[in-house]
DNA sequence: CGCGTTGTATATAGATACAACGCGGTGCTCTATT
């Protein structure tokens, strides 16, 4: 297929294809369904986008991120690809309808999984050619579709209404029930799975145990002073993030700040910004920070609080090294940090009070006359009154009596079980790992490490001498001269 | 949800019991005000 290359040089500049481009592309072109898990910074949006200027119609691309569908459209229109659009709430009545009206003039529109359930759009796309739905950062429909955005998991019913057309699913970490609740809730049936492996040879892995939250703190400064940086320190709370970035600050020369949801978007902007230009040394932050991020030399990342799952934890360390120099994930925990994502987790759920008063308010009444507000009025926060909208709705299908009690067994309970399933596995790598922590690490995502690299983790010894380092400079040598020049090169935007 | 802090009443000047309140990741969208 030469005229695939010669298509790349055309409209995106680049004069081959990148591991795994070439076959995801083809088998999207085929008209295939395509799972794919590969590594950011190897050119995923590329998967989508040549496709979609290729094939006739218009590409669908949902994107969790205001900030990601604008970068990604303003991206495009600087390298005179025009017919792109981002659908979402930055846009005024008028300027929607200008964009409804004319659909298929485009050759994609990036939208939110929330404006894709609006009847609006959904009837017009329902008219219209879908050459491809692609998914872009498709672990969000595991991660987040469950509980926190539920308009995740409806994006399968949208497929449906388009036409079932080819539909895309690219993501950097999924283990294997998530790749298959993906494929599942996006109704794909026998897709193809092109992934890469989620080692990251150049990062050393290590996790150290404390005796209380204090330790942790001193340890924390001396690995900043000690450790080569930029550097990130992730925490559990947004109190906590500004408490760190302000000691960091205080007891070291170095440059540090905090970032969080809680932050205005012009702070969180600005913070990111400096970060990227490495005016702020190390970023202290919540897990609000990472997606879209493709800062190349990171050097580590240190888990002040672990995270509840262990793909999360493989997504943050993974923002380290991205140059492929060498690099260091560090984890810090203690007795005292049991509590503190067990609440979390519980927090995620309406009490069984709330299910109850709820259940009983959505039978008594008829379904249409009860929308979001009406249960926040009640006094339920938002996720929560999504939650209940949308199990409720799908509860009432499935079985004739509906009883709050099974409610909370059969949907409630259910998946808080599964969550501290999760938990307890980060905890058991994190504690009770007896074998090398990267091969463990590997055999959740279904892998098996086939060469060690030197260092490895703590528990084959990390060796602080840098006269070992035939490892890091051998996996640098693997990252083709091209990537590097563009990384450099966005470094220095 | 569950834990820790603050507030209030009681019955008497300091201490105790218990209720109320606040905390605690992730982001979309729509609507009504500054």
């Amino acid at each position: 297929m030469e005229t695939l290359e010669k298509r790349l040089y055309e409209w995106f500049g680049y004069s081959s294809f990148k591991y795994n481009q070439r076959d995801i592309i083809e088998s999207v072109l085929a008209d295939e369904d395509v799972f794919s898990m590969i590594a950011t910074g190897s050119g995923k949006s590329l998967c989508y986008q040549l496709p979609a200027l290729w094939k006739k119609g218009t590409a669908i691309i949902v994107s969790p991120l205001l900030a990601l569908m604008e970068n990604q459209v303003q991206e495009l229109k600087q390298i005179g690809i025009k017919k792109v659009a981002a659908y979402n709430s930055f846009l005024n009545i008028k300027e929607k309808k200008r964009i409804l009206n004319r659909l298929s003039e485009y050759k994609m529109i990036y939208i939110s999984p929330e404006s894709l359930q609006q009847e609006e759009i959904l009837k017009q796309i329902s008219n219209l050619d879908v050459s491809l739905l692609a998914v872009d950062e498709a672990h969000c429909i595991s991660q987040w579709g469950h509980e926190f955005r539920t308009d995740y998991l409806k994006i399968g019913n949208a497929r449906e209404r388009m036409g079932n057309p080819p539909c895309l699913a690219l993501t950097a970490t999924a283990a294997p029930e998530v790749r298959e609740d993906i494929i599942d809730k996006l109704h794909m049936k026998s897709p193809v799975s092109i992934c890469d492996t989620v080692d990251r040879p150049n990062i050393s892995i290590q996790a150290i145990k404390k005796e209380k939250e204090e330790d942790k703190r001193t340890s924390l400064l001396e690995f900043t002073r000690n450790l080569p940086k930029p550097g990130m320190v992730y925490v559990g709370s947004r109190k906590k993030a500004e408490d760190l970035a302000e000691m960091i600050k205080n007891e070291t020369s170095f440059t540090a700040a905090a970032y969080h949801g809680g932050m205005t978007k012009e702070d969180r902007h600005l913070i990111q910004q400096q970060f990227l230009l490495d005016e702020v040394q190390i970023i202290c932050c919540t897990n609000a920070f990472g997606m879209g991020i493709n800062k190349p030399n990171i050097r580590f990342v240190l888990h002040f609080d672990y995270p509840k799952d262990i793909e999360s934890y493989v997504q943050e360390m993974g923002r380290a090294g991205r140059d492929g120099y060498r690099s260091s994930s560090i984890l810090l925990h203690s007795d005292t940090d049991y509590f503190f994502p067990r609440r979390i987790i519980e927090w995620e759920f309406p009490s069984e009070e709330e299910v109850h008063y709820i259940c009983h308010l959505l039978q008594a009444e008829d379904r249409a006359n009860i929308s979001k507000q009406t249960i926040e009025s009640y006094g339920l926060e938002d996720v929560h009154a999504r939650f209940m909208l949308h199990y409720w709705e799908e509860w009432r299908n499935t079985a004739e009596e509906h009883y709050p009690e099974d409610f909370i067994n059969m949907v409630i309970k259910k998946r808080k079980r599964w969550k501290f399933h999760k938990l307890s596995q980060m905890e058991n790598w994190i504690s009770n790992t007896a074998e090398c922590r990267r091969k463990t690490l590997l055999e959740t995502f279904g892998e098996c490490l086939r060469r060690q690299p030197n260092p490895c983790c703590d528990i084959c010894g990390i060796s602080e001498s840098p006269a070992h380092d035939e490892d890091a400079a051998a996996s640098r040598q693997f990252v083709p001269w091209q990537d590097r020049l563009y990384a450099l090169f966005h470094q220095q935007q």
